[in-house]
DNA sequence: AATGATAATGAGAAGATTTCTCATTATCAC
DNA sequence: GTGATAATGAGAAATCTTCTCATTATCATT
């Protein structure tokens, strides 16, 4: 099944590709590259930090993960499931939310279009605290 | 004028701070920490890189500067003009737009209540080919 | 204007994340 | 099975940022 995905992509089915593709759709979370090598190390995966972060950046490439940039440092990566969504963040406690809104993408495009840019790629992060007792503390 | 800025965020005045809000303020743009401190080399001042970033993180905490994590590497900083802007960045030759959409704004808005979420921060980057020719060749 | 308590600086070390190098190992078309 | 080639793992290295600490500058008080 996923395998196929990775030899579409040009890429050798080896065991490590398989054991991260693998994991990132059983997790369904967004995971940095050090979280999916320590889950792997935990389930006795033997395998490089080095490779965890190619083999993401090669799964990026190919269009099977997606990689965000929240704030703070490490990048976090998500299967793509194919149609483009947005985010909101819990700063307290790392909710992560996932949202798509037509009225923003269509103003998004209509500003590009205003100010002569052909749009890429967009990355809109809403950071803020999740209704949970604990995340909304002074 | 400025250096009130600095003695109100409870900072004494020094030569390094006034020289960097003062760049941030000439330059207008968007610079990182490696740009502010090449500049003042560049103009003969005698400054650490250290104390750029520091003193560019107290700006931030102060409000007197705005941190933004586009793509790729570094933080750019630009002086707090008050209102708050998202941005278009040109993934060619880097040029940096600013805009602000109160409907996009009020949808975040939106979104953030349905989730249960309270909104502290939010970022928008918009990621294309801006309309200058060398920036759209295949 | 001099003094002194305290904050700020600069230089380099260190931390954090990510990429690179390269010898060894695994994959897969034949 | 075999061999050409790609992939791996380990550690070094690159990149960006923060920390440490001895020295220096600021500024309220004299």
């Amino acid at each position: 099944m996923e395998n196929q995905d990775i030899k579409k992509a040009g890429l050798k089915i080896t065991l490590p590709r398989v054991k991260i593709l693998t994991l990132l759709e059983k997790h369904g979370g967004h995971l940095s590259a050090e979280d999916v090598y320590k889950i792997l190390l935990d389930e006795g995966e033997e395998i490089g930090l080095a490779t965890v972060y190619r083999v993401l950046t090669q799964f990026e490439s190919a269009g099977l993960v997606v990689r965000q940039n929240f704030e703070g440092g490490q990048s976090v990566f998500e299967i793509d499931s194919g149609t483009h969504h947005d985010h909101l963040v819990c700063i307290k406690c790392g909710k992560v939310e996932e949202f798509l809104d037509a009225t923003i993408e269509k103003r998004q495009e209509a500003i590009a279009k205003k100010f002569g840019f052909t749009i890429k790629d967009h990355a809109l992060v809403i950071y803020g605290c999740c209704d949970k007792a604990e995340c909304n503390l002074e």
